[in-house]
DNA sequence: TATTGACTTGAAGTGCACTTCATAGTTTAT
DNA sequence: ATAAACTATGAAGTGCACTTCAAGTCAATA
């Protein structure tokens, strides 16, 4: 059993996200103390990380809701929750994608700076010269 | 030359987003006709691919308008542009190891619900009980 | 006994990246 | 000549994901 400080510090999370994400229903009720202070199971945390795994997908809040809705309403609810997690598969997929569009296109910008800096000659170029030789030239 | 539309056409962008993206400095002020309509070049196009490029790997506005400053400052500022771009790069390598992780549990629970699927017997299984079996399991 | 500290709540506030709105100017088609 | 189609501007609005605030409860400590 957890405090909420000590759930925080686990996940990473701040203890206002933590309650945020309760209130949004992403997380099953947190069971209370008698002082009405939260305790987070090891499962609540595992919870929490299956939630913080998602959102680091980008999956938006309201379909993480979507999804632990149906998670909740158990083995009846399989099959769409298939579909649904095949639908965050795609999305990943796409979203490696672009990412990796973007390391390359990064990568191509770093050695062509390293050439610009290893010459002299181009520590004066206008930024139109610059920007011609990215583009048009074979880097 | 492209009008704004052509220009949002080609990029999938919003002529908002072009006038947005040029009104805080992503872009350099774009030339306009007689009658003060924008008319991108091909060159314009393809800086704002650039600013794409870099949205999609989440490098927030402001970053990459500081970028576009010194970029228009010339060859005098390309060592704080390299390090620039090696802390973007930085970024983007640690985005996609979190999308790795997400894609790896995602693959799991994909197996693991196929796997309940084809056995019947679980398809009253409550949640609490099929959360045990995913995080204990050896899917 | 009073204050400190961890926690509670609902409500309001924040920051980002756009998006929409209200108003207006210019050219082309009916 | 009037409407449709495109563009312009600044300002206000939106949606998301939190974050901060104000006010209060409770138990332990100085």
């Amino acid at each position: 059993m957890y405090s909420a400080k000590e759930a925080a510090k686990i996940t990473g999370l701040s203890t206002a996200t933590l309650r945020y994400y309760e209130k949004e229903k992403l997380l099953p009720p947190i069971a209370r103390n008698s002082q009405k202070y939260r305790q987070y199971t090891d499962e609540d945390i595992e919870w929490i990380k299956m939630i913080q795994c998602m959102r680091t997908a980008n999956i938006p809040i309201h379909s993480i809701k979507e999804y632990v809705s149906l998670l909740i309403q158990g083995g009846k609810t399989l099959e769409q929750r298939f579909i649904m997690v095949q639908n965050h598969m795609e999305d990943i997929k796409k979203q490696m994608t672009n990412l990796q569009n973007a390391f390359d296109l990064t990568q191509k910008k770093l050695s062509f700076y390293e050439k610009l800096l290893a010459d002299s000659s181009y520590k004066n170029i206008s930024y139109k010269e610059e920007w011609k030789l990215f583009n048009h030239g074979e880097n």
